[in-house]
DNA sequence: CGAGGTCTTGAAGACGATCAACAAACGTGG
DNA sequence: CCACGTTTGTTGATCGTCTTCAAGACCTCG
């Protein structure tokens, strides 16, 4: 996502820092899990729903999102996925997929054995806590979707989606100046917010006819982040974005 | 929620055990965990939002729910707990509470303290790994959760629910026959679905008159399974509910 | 018996879905 | 570099689900 070609476990290793800090063993540690990366094209899965996939993939660059499909075809998204997640780190655990993760762009993506895992975990209890932590992260941006799409209207649902992804960029140097890149179809970002894109579209026009946001080709500009943070009822608390002993 | 007078961490142990097998001595340092039993009463918060606890609640009998409140006063309910459930054991490595927990019936809560907890996750790896499940478990109900709320109309989504609750409850030995116990009013099962109370009713007496369930005072009674997961489009498998080590 | 909460019902209205058509942008091949 | 086909974005009209408001019935518990 930018021009630089920064080191692969870069993204992951600041969103790590963010909160906590890391001993130079511990980083080499986490540096060194990253042996191979594979590229992965718009649409494609990274993983699919019902596998029991024997590693867990570390996204190096670009949006993947995890999703369900309905009986019916209708898709849900229930996460999206930026540089430096682990998008299914659960399966570690978790073992068989209850979904699926596919690429939103063109993806940089590196496997990670499963049992490479398990010898981190076991060596390093405190790296162990960590990648934990980033699942428990998970939760919390799953909670403040739930709570947007149950009791919040469309203008405020999409509006906070567009200050947690700014955020969440911005941690791992993807963003800055209120300005991020963002390659997403109207119809996708209805998956996301559970909207029909018709009504994103409108949706869209009137954040812009507020002067809150421009959206132009894949870039997305924040004009006013006090605005935009009031419009959405947006309090950062829920990403922990806080550096602290765990 | 039965007649009998359980030991406290016997729901907890049913739900662990229903994912992997645990070994004498891990059952005991789970045993071990429980010290102490409090009693909160419906409306009562377990933890609030913002605080910094050093405890995490085990669950040990009651319903109790995550919650957030916007500003308008709206309620939002993230999650549903059991008995079994640690509510918050998040705290553990998230620190601040983003969320508050809250009764919806009596509730017996047992205080863990976190030095507890990290004395046990580094004692105990694979007991650590099943922590880490129980939370994973949790995303993967709040993915859940998005999808019904984002794709399903409001019946399937309540039937979703009542589905899941089944599940959930049986494995801690909380409901057979289809029948169990869920006092909660209407209202609050509009902060759970994210609709208004008033709708509830009306589906509530759809699905009665589709005769797939019946509710008389907290008894809910489940009559068609099959019909009702129809309704619902319900899946299990995100409930993670097979044996395997882990 | 009275009071407060909960459930139920009706009517009106809003928000978002669906359907349909067209415009714009994009990519691909000639 | 243009032409064409496909995807994406935009607009309008209509429809349906769910909300809101209001009132009355029921129930529980003091």
């Amino acid at each position: 996502m930018n021009g630089r070609n920064a080191a692969p476990t870069e993204a992951m290793l600041l969103k790590i820092e963010q909160r906590d800090v890391l001993s130079p063993e511990e980083r080499s540690a986490l540096e060194s899990l990253v042996t191979e990366v594979r590229v992965y094209e718009p649409g494609q899965d990274i993983v699919s729903d019902g596998e029991r996939p024997a590693v867990s993939s570390l996204l190096i660059d670009g949006f993947a999102a995890r999703y369900k499909i309905l009986r019916g075809g209708e898709r849900q998204i229930t996460e999206l996925h930026v540089k430096g997640d682990f998008v299914d780190i659960h399966n570690f655990l978790l073992k068989i997929m209850d979904h699926g993760v596919t690429c939103i762009t063109r993806c940089q993506v590196a496997p990670v054995p499963h049992d490479r895992l398990a010898k981190l975990t076991t060596d390093y209890p405190h790296v162990s806590r960590l990648l934990w932590l980033m699942t428990l992260i998970d939760g919390a941006i799953h909670r403040e979707w739930l709570v947007a799409m149950g009791r919040r209207p469309a203008l405020a649902q999409t509006a906070h989606l567009l200050c947690e992804l700014y955020l969440r960029l911005k941690t791992v140097n993807a963003a800055e100046n209120l300005t991020f890149t963002f390659p997403v179809t109207q119809a996708e970002l209805g998956d996301v917010l559970g909207l029909s894109a018709v009504h994103v579209n409108r949706v869209l026009q009137e954040l812009r006819s507020m002067n809150l946001i421009t959206w132009r080709g894949p870039t997305v500009t924040i004009h006013d982040w006090e605005a935009l943070t009031e419009a959405a009822e947006f309090d950062p608390r829920y990403l922990h974005l806080l550096r602290e002993p765990r």
